[in-house]
Order: structure tokens, then C-alpha cells, then sequence
RNA sequence: GGAACGGUGGCAGAGCGGCCUAAUGCACUUGUCUUGAAAACAAGAGGGUUAAUAGCCCCGGGGGUUCAAAUCCCCCCUGUUCCGCCA
């Protein structure tokens, strides 16, 4: 959510950055919300008069019952009484405007950063590092797709998981299954220097989900568990983001680090039939997020760190890779800034978004109402998140299948995860 | 799923529907005293909203009764214990 104290000092600048995404309609939005704001307002101020009075008759009430003047009394609270019914319409009206107010300020998206690229999508993403570890010929036999070389290795059963699911799960087996849990633990182990691991929830709540943005613009994209009202989370940023939800923290613990291994569920709505083979896009998959709690000013260098961490992966893996920043017409409604890690996959000759890294700045935690008050300060403020995929499971285990594909159609185990491997350091055909 | 009892300020823990503007203790801050500290004494101290040091709101959450609710009623969430079921 947006501040609604700089939607009133400052109107303009909000558009402005807003017209920066190229979305419709939002100068709109953003007035609309200007008036329920200044007419909520006046509504509180005229509500709040008229409680002080019913405050102060109540007290009269009180001590004039106490020296036994009944007839002054009982004329106080008929008093009171009728001001009691004008503050109950007051405040209905108020719980209304609150409501549309609320609706508006949360379908707003964030302020994009003055230094994120202006573009109107994906194809005005600038590649802001690499390639690097790009080979300048690939070999014949690193141009298989990853499903084909899986489906020669047995590590891929896609059919089966359709029979047991439905379209667009995966399921992998024997070493293809131990490498996506050895991609978690390497991951997982490269950040435990300083980021706490967490095992929280997969299934959140409507409150939970909202905050980190998913709600209410794009609940098409979530599982829903209507019975028990819940969600199946579609990033580990959900639980993560709603952690601290409601607290306000020290100055002198932030920022908080936190990491997780979580399935993420997806419905990909809008997907169907695309990137149906493999493991490129499916409706569940593993992912390992890092996530930060940082006061404004540690923000942009964690941002910078985030994206280090997820790039040292990819150098460790030995995977050719890039790095994109996200410009203003692709980015997500909840983020401030982003920035993608792609990694190259010569089967199918693309570049795979295995790591998205973003800063929301005060966005989601203003939602989810997590503060952190300064030292020696009166007061509290709102703090920023940051988060990114440490490693999107799939993508990268694809990535693994299609670099590291030798002569004879076996596949090499990138060395950092041999430990992970039970011993095993390539993978046959059998 | 069933039953019983709980949810109050950083923590502990009181609180007959009206001086609750929430007692008390511990912890905290500042001052006095002291070379310094401890102790003692004194004072102070939360958050939200607002232009505001005014007002309003905050005793798990939401409704209701009342002139007035931490206190009474209803619903929900949550914790502990016991029973049932279960990995």
C-alpha cells in the first residue's frame, strides 16, 4: 500500500511515478482515493467531536448520580442518547468510505525507484551484467532439451504425474529427485552465514496472502482452499513477508535475514499450453527464497547483497548466466525495484528466470503493519522487505541437464553438489 | 472432533458497569545522593490517528446491551489441560 500522508501532501508525485509503469486508469485511481481519504477524514473529525461530548456526559452521569441529582441526570443522558444516534450514522458512513477506501489503496501498485528503467515490458529489460561463463559454441550434445535427456536418464515421469494430478505437474525420479533436494541444501547452505532458516507454513490465510500483494488483484494466479479459507503459497516470500506481521521491531535487529525451503503452488492461469514440456513451468515446484527486514537506509545495499547471493549460485553451479533489471512496465505491482538472474539453457536455447530479486520498500510491510522503531527515538516507522529466490528448483535442475550434457548422453553433477549426490558425480542412461 | 479453564501495558499480575485517566511488583529512563556504581529516594515513561503537546481509538478480534464496557451478552480466533482420532 501506498502512504496516504503523501497521497495528500504530494498527489502529483504519486502520478508521476505511477505514469513511469504505463498502466491505465491510475490517475484516476489515485484521485479517487484522494476524496474517500479527505472525506474520511472530515467524517472522523466531526464523529470524534461528537464522542468527546458523549464522553463528557457519561462522566457527569456518574458524579451527578453519586450526589443523588436524578432529575440532572437523567436530562444529561437523554442528551447523550440523542447524540449517541448521530454518531452511529457517523461512523456507518465512516466504515463505508473506510472500506472503499481500502479497496482502492490496495489494487494501487507501487512507486517504481527514480534509478529502475523506464520500458513497457519485458523486451526494454536491460541486461545490466554478463553474459558470463557464456561459451561461444555449445556442443551438439548440450543441445538436447532437458526433457529429452530426462526422459533417457528415467529422472522425468511427467506422464505419471499428470495421471496423478492432472496437467502441468512434474514429478522426478531416483538421481532427478535427488538433485532438486540437493539444490535445496546447497542453496539453503551457501546463505546459512547469515540468514536464519525457517520451515513455515505452505497453506496462509486471505490476511497473509494480502499482504505480500497476491490479494485481491491476482487471486485467479493462487490455489484456493475455500473450507477452511486458505491459501496454498505461491512464493516462500509469502509466509516469510507475514512473519513479523503485526510487531514493531528494534532498530538494533535489523535488518532480519530469513531464508526457507517451500513448494510454491501456481496456477498459471494465463499459461495454458505454454512451456508445457519439462520442468519449466508447472504447478508446483521448490523453491528456496532469501528474504530481508530492513530499515529504509540498509535497503539498497541489501538489494545489491540479495542479488550477489543469487548470482554466487549461479558461479558456483558453473551455469553462463545474466543478470536483468526489471524496468518500470514489467515490474510487479508490489515492487520497488527488481532484478532477474537468467541462466542459459543451449537445449532449448533460452534464458531461464531462475531468480527474481526485489525490494518492495514499505509497500508490503505497510500491509502487513510491521514497524521497527529507532533508538532513542519516540514513535515508530514503517520498514522495508526485500526478497529474492535464492533458487527456483526447476529452472535450474533443466539448466543442469542441458550444460552438462556429455558425448555419450550422461549428464555431469555440477561438483558443488557432489556432497549432496550420495557420491553420485554424473548420470546414465540405464 | 468433544470438555474444562484462560487471553489485561516489556514481563509478572490485580481489576464490584461509573475518580480505570488500568493497582501493585520487576524491568526501563531521568534526577538527587556518590569519585563511579549499587542501594535508597523523587519524577517520568506505550502505540495508532491527527497540523496538533487538543480530541478520538487501543485490555485477543468482531458484533451487541447501556448515558457509560477491561468488566454484561453473542460469535470468532488463539493458548493450556484432559478425552477421542492420527503421522
Amino acid at each position: 500500500m501506498i502512504d496516504v500522508r503523501l497521497l495528500r501532501s504530494d498527489p502529483a508525485s504519486i502520478k508521476a511515478s505511477l505514469a513511469r509503469r504505463g498502466l491505465p486508469n491510475l490517475a484516476q485511481q489515485i484521485d479517487q482515493a484522494s476524496n474517500f481519504d479527505s472525506r474520511l477524514r472530515d467524517i472522523s473529525a466531526q464523529r470524534d467531536t461528537i464522542r468527546s461530548s458523549i464522553n463528557d456526559l457519561s462522566k457527569q452521569v456518574g458524579s451527578l448520580r453519586r450526589e443523588g441529582k436524578d432529575a440532572d441526570s437523567e436530562k444529561a443522558m437523554g442528551e447523550s442518547r440523542s447524540l449517541g444516534e448521530k454518531e452511529r450514522l457517523l461512523q456507518a458512513e465512516f466504515e463505508l468510505v473506510n472500506v472503499q477506501l481500502r479497496d482502492v489503496l490496495l489494487n494501487i501498485p507501487n512507486l517504481p525507484h527514480v534509478d529502475a528503467p523506464n520500458g513497457s515490458g519485458d523486451h526494454d529489460n536491460p541486461v545490466v551484467k554478463g553474459p558470463v561463463g557464456l561459451a561461444e559454441h555449445f556442443l551438439d550434445c548440450q543441445r538436447v532439451p532437458h526433457w529429452q535427456t530426462a526422459t533417457e536418464l528415467g529422472i522425468l515421469d511427467n506422464e505419471r504425474a499428470t495421471k496423478i494430478s492432472g496437467a502441468m505437474f512434474a514429478m522426478q525420479r531416483g538421481l532427478g529427485a535427488t538433485l532438486s533436494r540437493a539444490l535445496c541444501q546447497f542453496a539453503l547452505d551457501q546463505n546459512a552465514d547469515v540468514f536464519e532458516e525457517i520451515r513455515p507454513p505452505s497453506l496462509v490465510t486471505t490476511a497473509t496472502l494480502t499482504a505480500t500483494g497476491h490479494l485481491p488483484k491476482f487471486a485467479d494466479e493462487a490455489y484456493a482452499i475455500e473450507r477452511d479459507d486458505l491459501w496454498a503459497i505461491p512464493t516462500g516470500e509469502v509466509p516469510l513477508t507475514y512473519l513479523h506481521a503485526g510487531e514493531t521491531l528494534e532498530e538494533a535487529n535489523l535488518p532480519v535475514r530469513l531464508m526457507a525451503y517451500t513448494p510454491c503452488y501456481r496456477r498459471e492461469a494465463g499459461a495454458a499450453g505454454r512451456d508445457t514440456r519439462g520442468m519449466l513451468r508447472s504447478h508446483e515446484f521448490d523453491k528456496v527464497e532469501i528474504l530481508a527486514i530492513a530499515t529504509p537506509e540498509q535497503s539498497p545495499e541489501l538489494l545489491q547483497e540479495l542479488v550477489a547471493r543469487a548470482e554466487s549460485l549461479m558461479i558456483e553451479l558453473e551455469l553462463p548466466y545474466r543478470i536483468v533489471e526489471i524496468c518500470t512496465g514489467d515490474m510487479g505491482a508490489s515492487h520497488h525495484r527488481s532484478f532477474d538472474i537468467e541462466v542459459y539453457a543451449p537445449g532449448c536455447d533460452a534464458w531461464l528466470e531462475v531468480s527474481s530479486v526485489s525490494w518492495f520498500s514499505d509497500y508490503q510491510a505497510r500491509r502487513a503493519d510491521v514497524r521497527f522503531k529507532r533508538a532513542g527515538q519516540k514513535g515508530t516507522e514503517i520498514v522495508h522487505t526485500l526478497n529474492g529466490s535464492a533458487l527456483a528448483v526447476p529452472r535450474v535442475w533443466a539448466a543442469i541437464l542441458e550444460n552438462y550434457r556429455q558425448a555419450d548422453g550422461s549428464v555431469r553433477i555440477p561438483d558443488v553438489l557432489h556432497p549432496y549426490m550420495r557420491g553420485a558425480t554424473e548420470m546414465r542412461p540405464k
